[in-house]
DNA sequence: ACTGGACATCGACGAACTTCGATATGTCGG
DNA sequence: CCGACATATCGAAGTTCGTCGATGTCCAGT
């Protein structure tokens, strides 16, 4: 496992419309610099964490419960899934930043990090 | 392969602070809906095709290349993966409807679907 | 202390993904 | 028509991912 990113990080595609030295037909050099591939892998870390159907439904729960919060308890049900398997979900998803859980007494509840989303939305609209 | 959607499709993930029937401590039974699976299926296939370093420089590139567009050759070189690689990549951006192809000639040029990214980004802007 | 419950971790298995070389398809110039 | 080139497609190999059952850990009652 890719070991997933602490937090999103803010960076955008690195558009800026600049003209670049056009050649003739095709195939010009110097695209000067694109996105660095450690820019790029952060990102992709980012959007992995995202990039499934249960862990989506599972932000999709937290967000909506009360008090933007939710026990595994509350979870597992809805998701329809084993248990270690939602603890394995909820998991990425708090190590990629986007929820925070704490422990009260036998349950853990997690909730969304406040900016954590927006900060993704962000990159995709400076794209 | 899970076969990636044809267009990022826009849906929210379902917040309004909903009041929810509180059950004294944990495991309350009704959470409404959170987000249908199909729905969270389609999100999901859109971040995959945006959760791998390779594709996001892809997109990086093309978006800052003159006209806002280019061709394969343009691609490979500032990636450093082989030609097939690269082709594989464009054609998982392009099927989950962030790209779009062009033939002229020999070449193939990509360039950004216009509201794609944004479409992505007001998804997580209203979760 | 012991039992029961909530949650996390571990090990394993099948599916999916990334990458490549080889090959097919299609296009232009001679 | 043929050879050179730009892309796409096709297996195949190696890795990563999603899922589960079994197990470990911690907390609250009795």
């Amino acid at each position: 496992m890719t070991t997933f990113e602490l937090t999103p990080v803010g960076v955008g595609l690195g558009v800026d419309g600049g003209p670049v030295g056009s050649t003739g037909a095709c195939c010009s050099p110097l695209v000067t610099e694109p996105m660095d591939a450690a820019r790029a892998e952060r990102l992709a870390a980012s959007f992995k964490a995202l990039a499934d159907p249960t862990r989506l439904r599972l932000l999709s729960i937290v967000a909506k419960s009360e008090g933007e919060e939710a026990c595994v308890c509350d979870l597992i049900e809805p998701v329809g899934l084993s248990q270690p398997t939602v603890s394995h979900h909820l998991k990425i998803l708090t190590t990629a930043g986007f929820l925070e859980r704490s422990k009260r007494g036998t349950w853990a509840y997690y909730r969304l990090v406040p900016g954590a989303l927006d900060r993704m939305s962000q990159l995709l609209a400076d794209a």
